[in-house]
DNA sequence: TTGAAAGCGGTACCAA
DNA sequence: TTGGTACCGCTTTCAA
């Protein structure tokens, strides 16, 4: 790469100070009341040399890096890549890069990206925890170090967060199913351990109960997240069949139900016909399939905004508290839950 | 943020130079001949203290930053969050961080965003270009700076370059279609631009050409990508009436197909009886779609691999001259192109 | 075997 | 209005 030219080499070649330079080429000339020739000059010789000042030095004179750090468990999964897509297009608005990285379900991994983020000196962070990393983020917490929680979040932990109010889109599913005159309705989720899916569950079995429908053996399949596609067979296989005979099915993630949706298919179980689904959160096909998916949309780009705002305030010292948000989900209403 | 220690600190409280501390923290302290106890006394007090060396400074002071950076259209279309997803994860095994940034179709934002890359002082840049950036390509190749384009690139410039085959892609899927027995086949495309979509034209004309079927008036569709639902519907709908009375239709990407496929589905066409399609690149929830998508499958993983391993070789220097790939394809045959 | 100092490329403060 | 200098935190070279 081409030497680039430094605030030295122009302070020499024109025998102003880097002081100066470095005023004028930051805007504050006016402001600091430098000539309006040597500014001239300046700004002349910089651009006729094309100077671009170093941000890692700038970065390590000013005490911050104008980077922050996104970390989620994939940014391959459409849901986190929106997200990703939204934070980074806002921060760049405000004068950020981001450096992302994907954990995956590991506390350790998690951990070791954190760090190494915080070694880049990133300004501040936002996080889709796996949540089994509560020592980091009470440290971060009680260092002040300017981040927030995204879509995952520790419910023990005062710490700013951004998700979606998981409850209410659960009930919403499950309540369409029952307006629809399903009465057997089974719930398709993951082994617990994630705040989400704690809060989708209790969703399900509050609107059961609710409207006195009782949840029988069966009704609820809690499969390993990392051993989807061979558990989902069983668990569809059981619901569908006496004695649990399933009516309807809420899945609790848009990847359960791709699976889930690929066994019913698989036993010819006619959707919604036999059984009737939704699922909780999307696929960007999800309208193109047979029939098509009833789902609860949640809103990513606000969510991706919001983050990035809550952040901003906290790098600019705005706030003392901290910030918590549950945004609401929207169900779109397709065949595949029994309506028409 | 707690203040954090500093070379500077250890040093002092030691009373041992910056010099050596670092060199022993950088486990150079053996080959340099430092002392077993000054090493011990060194390593303990970093670990007690939790040092972390500021990359920022190191950065700084090494002239690399051990960042890369990767610019592609969409970090949101799941092609590129998969491309990106491999390639964070093999450079960070090879201790880089990567941060990223959508350019959409942009040439000024694409230019922009390299520049800011630049300025970051990443060490090597991934980019899926706009392909109207010939400026930008032509001075990083020019100034020996390490990059390599991927999917997208520039045929008339000399670079580092991964993509896909996309002749023998499309070559594949009509011949298919083909071999399935249609002859009036059409397809719908992206207007000129892309070198990837010019490709794919030809691996249209020349399959059918070889043959020797003719390419009427209206068997090829060109859509405004800015416009494509829009235009889509007209496009199919010409397509499947008479005159065109089209039996087949290659999508050059998998967006079009969506769309295409919703258009078909309100006009109540039967896929594969009335037309039979396939897609260029894939959606995750292809195989569920009622037919079951055809699609030519893109090597992303091993895209991905390739373009971190390039870009690896140019950073340590290994390398004079650029690579240039073309993965191979793969053709997954469902039900949608009239298989079985 | 270790220390001292220069340098990386900026910013900011104090004098002049 | 401008210059000089210290400093950010690290690496590296040269002496001791």
């Amino acid at each position: 790469m081409m030497k680039k030219v430094s605030l030295q080499d122009i302070s020499q070649s024109l025998n102003i100070s880097k002081g100066t330079i470095s005023l004028v080429l930051n805007g504050r000339g006016d402001e600091k009341r430098v000539s309006k020739k040597t500014q001239e000059k300046i700004i002349k010789f910089a651009q006729k040399h094309n100077y671009k000042a170093n941000q890692l030095a700038r970065g390590l004179s000013m005490g911050k890096s104008d980077m922050i750090g996104l970390i989620v468990p994939n940014i391959s999964d459409s849901f986190y890549a929106r997200i990703a897509r939204r934070i980074e297009r806002k921060a760049r608005l405000h004068g950020y890069n981001v450096v992302f990285s994907s954990a995956g379900e590991s506390k350790d991994r998690e951990s070791e990206l954190i760090q190494s983020m915080l070694d880049r000196q990133v300004d501040g962070l936002i996080i889709a925890s796996s949540q089994k990393n509560e020592n980091d983020i009470k440290r971060l917490k009680r260092n002040k170090f300017p981040f927030v929680l995204i879509d995952r979040h520790y419910p023990n932990i005062k710490t700013n967060y951004v998700g979606v109010d998981n409850i209410g889109g659960i009930s919403a599913a499950v309540e369409q199913l029952i307006t629809l005159g399903r009465r057997r309705i089974g719930f398709v989720t993951l082994k617990p351990g994630l705040e989400a899916i704690h809060e989708r569950a209790l969703g399900y079995t509050q609107t059961m109960e609710k409207h006195g429908l009782s949840i029988e053996e069966g009704f609820i399949k809690e499969l390993d997240y990392e051993n989807i596609e061979v558990e989902i067979s069983n668990a569809i296989k059981t619901m569908v069949s006496s004695p649990t005979s399933i009516e309807g099915i809420v899945f609790a993630t848009h990847y359960l139900t791709a699976a889930g949706l690929r066994e019913l298919k698989k036993l010819k179980i006619r959707v919604p016909y036999d059984v009737a689904i939704i699922s909780f959160a999307q696929m960007s096909a999800f309208d193109l399939i047979e029939p098509p998916i009833t789902s609860v949309i949640q809103p990513v780009d606000e969510l991706g905004d919001k983050a990035v705002d809550i952040l901003l305030k906290n790098l600019r010292k705005e706030v003392k508290d901290y910030e918590r948000f549950k945004l609401k989900t929207e169900l779109v209403i397709r065949k595949s839950c029994g309506a028409q």
